[in-house]
RNA sequence: CGCGGGGUGGAGCAGCCCGGUAGCUCGUCAGGCUCAUAACCUGAAGGUCACAGGUUCAAAUCCUGUCCCCGCAC
């Protein structure tokens, strides 16, 4: 078919790279403009603007798909459908409505919960026992749109934002193409939304901070599921000041203290109820590293509060 | 030139301001103790202190430049 991409994050790159397999011509790739990103605010394009230049795709980075221009432009291309994986922008009815079949939308979670920006961390952090990817036709609500294909994942115990986004960008990725032959030929099941919906808002900085009165299991997940990205982070005394110490990756115990309290000489941290023991760790202007290796460079006796 | 932290034996750090013997917690290897051990004791190996210049009798430490890593911000 002939088709539009339109993506930003690593997300949506490998479901890009299997339209690409599946022989379909990418006319046009749509990502966000490159922006200052990182240390250096150094200019850099999307991971999806920079693996569709790898491909020698025609790229284009409109600041707003709302312009009358851009539009006109969209419907030049005289498209069969588009495929939109975590674009970051709204699209209007015009161009909605332009593409032949229409356009068409992989969404990491089971709609309609967590419909908007960040469902694969509300699920982790609201301790969602399964979640999935969906690939929906696009409506002009919010991911109102009716299912066409999805596939569920369990999540686990030891899952992070890090863990659950690969494996569904893998199989969203791989839906893709099934949903879009279906679609072809005219096979395709639309089955409207069913169910409470619940919106998954962006996460902000000041939500990342763990808060030690709340229970062990909802430290767990608050960690688990900002991790890598943003990161849950609290912090840690030492001889200079305190110091910011992002927490990776936590398991739940049992033990009991008090709230924030280091309660052995292994990273156990007392919450509001129960505790959690912080596995992999990072203090700021250092890397990643395991629980164990931290405390040898940055004592954590028992007995310290943390905040 | 957005702000800031950092590159020191295999890992994680201290030492740098106030130049002068390479330190700490682990790991590794050998031996010992022990019914036994990830415990304990003894000993050993292992580092051009990121790189390049400069200052100095002497530089991990002071000065200049380069490369790389990371936190914030986004």
């Amino acid at each position: 078919m002939r088709l539009a991409f339109m993506g930003t994050p690593d997300f949506a790159v490998r479901a890009l790279a299997e339209l690409v397999t599946a022989g379909h011509e990418i006319v046009a790739v749509y990502s966000q403009p490159p922006k200052p990103r990182g240390r250096g605010q150094q200019l850099s394009p999307s991971p999806v603007h920079a693996f569709a230049d790898g491909l020698g795709l025609e790229v284009r980075t409109p600041v707003s798909m709302k312009a009358a221009e851009e539009i006109a432009a969209f419907q030049a291309l005289d498209l069969d459908a588009v495929v939109v994986v975590a674009y970051g922008q709204i699209l209007k009815r015009e161009v909605l409505e332009a593409p032949r079949l229409g356009c068409f939308n992989l969404h990491a979670s089971l709609l309609p919960r967590w419909r908007g920006a960040a469902p694969i961390q509300r699920a982790l952090m609201a301790g969602d026992p399964v979640t999935g990817v969906q690939v929906m036709r696009m409506s002009e609500g919010l991911d109102e749109g009716a299912i066409i294909l999805s596939e569920v994942t369990p999540i686990e115990w030891d899952d992070t934002a890090g863990t659950l986004t690969d494996r569904l960008a893998i199989i969203g990725a791989s839906l893709l193409p099934r949903a879009l032959a279906a679609i072809e030929r005219g096979g395709a099941t639309e089955t409207a939304q069913e169910g409470e919906a619940t919106y998954a808002k962006k996460i902000m900085p000041e939500e990342a901070r763990i808060d030690w009165t709340r229970t062990g299991p909802e430290v767990d997940r608050h960690i688990r599921g900002l991790s890598p990205f943003p990161g849950a982070w609290f912090e840690a005394p030492s001889p200079k000041g305190p110091v910011r110490v992002k927490a990776l990756i936590s398991q739940v115990s049992p033990a009991a203290g008090k709230d924030g309290e280091v309660i052995d000489d292994g990273l156990l941290v007392a919450c509001g109820e129960g505790a959690v023991r912080l596995t992999r760790v990072q203090r700021e202007g250092k890397g990643p590293q395991d629980g164990v290796d931290f405390l040898r460079g940055f004592p954590l006796p028992e007995g310290t509060m943390l905040g």
